[in-house]
DNA sequence: ATTAATGCAAACGGTTTGCACTACT
DNA sequence: AGTAGTGCAAACCGTTTGCATTAAT
């Protein structure tokens, strides 16, 4: 009942959600979604591609990126695009939530809903506009790189 | 269109900028910053190339990057990640705004920083983080769009 | 037996780089 | 004259695609 690792109790769901769909479930998915398990925030595609490498040197990368589509699809996943312009995925928490980045030391970190809620809400009733919270990234300088005051990188 | 660009008042402070640097002022640079001044929101990296082309064939791709380079670095521009993950400039405004992205449409807004001040106030005073405004893109679902309801695109 | 999914290799698109040449200053 | 900037072509990197093959159903 209880979740040691995130993944594991979800294979099940996602075999039915593949089966139902005429999909079907193969170790190379299996392995992607094990790797997006054990991950806590973003990881870029490549990232993941690399992962799953380690854990099975014959990973393909267009096997992985198939994969994520595949996920995303059916909602266990979403992207975003991060700081150096690259995919980054997410596994879909159970409450969504928007991401903190700091552009000196790239470090991230993810911040509830609720932080944000006063701009979502605001957006909303003001222009009608919906906020995908989690697609939400915000960049800016971090408490500890804003201290140390390192010049800012030139890009 | 009608060329009361707002470039060519600057061309002067830049050039003076340059020179103080002992950069040079070029046919090149001229004609990316006066494609500049006639957009509005952001461009893209490509988006650029391709108007400076339009209006000098002889444009070159890796100039352009390299006059962009430059003229972030003096400050004119700053750059962010779109939607398709590109990068995308802009003209640096008097007061830094956001931007606002619909996910169906791609169609982009800016908003003033009042609209994200709450969050802004609140991630500095909880958590010491320094939001970069003029970086932040929000994404969601325009008004438009929202209403009528279009089924959601898968990627 | 179907036909979805894989693996390969090649293509792609935006951006970057090395280098010889050009042209601002 | 001196050196920053240009143009070209090739490299790059992450991602995508076509196609023949493999394997889940």
């Amino acid at each position: 009942m209880t979740e040691t690792s995130v993944s594991a109790p979800r294979w099940h769901e996602l075999r039915e959600q593949l089966r139902a769909r005429g999909l079907r479930w193969t170790p190379q998915r299996r392995l992607v979604l094990d790797i997006l398990g054990g991950t806590h925030g973003h990881v870029t595609g490549s990232e993941i591609v690399e992962l799953c490498r380690e854990k099975d040197p014959e990973t393909t990368p267009s096997t992985v990126y198939r994969t994520l589509d595949v996920l995303e699809e059916l909602g266990y996943l979403c992207h975003s695009h991060g700081a150096g312009g690259r995919e980054e995925f997410h596994v879909l928490p159970d409450a969504e939530h928007a991401h903190l980045q700091c552009e000196r030391c790239g470090q991230s970190w993810e911040i509830d809903a609720g932080d944000a809620r006063g701009l979502v809400t605001s957006l909303r009733t003001g222009r009608g506009f919906r906020v995908h919270v989690g697609h939400l990234t915000i960049t800016g300088v971090c408490a500890d790189c804003a201290s140390n005051a390192t010049p800012t990188p030139s890009r």
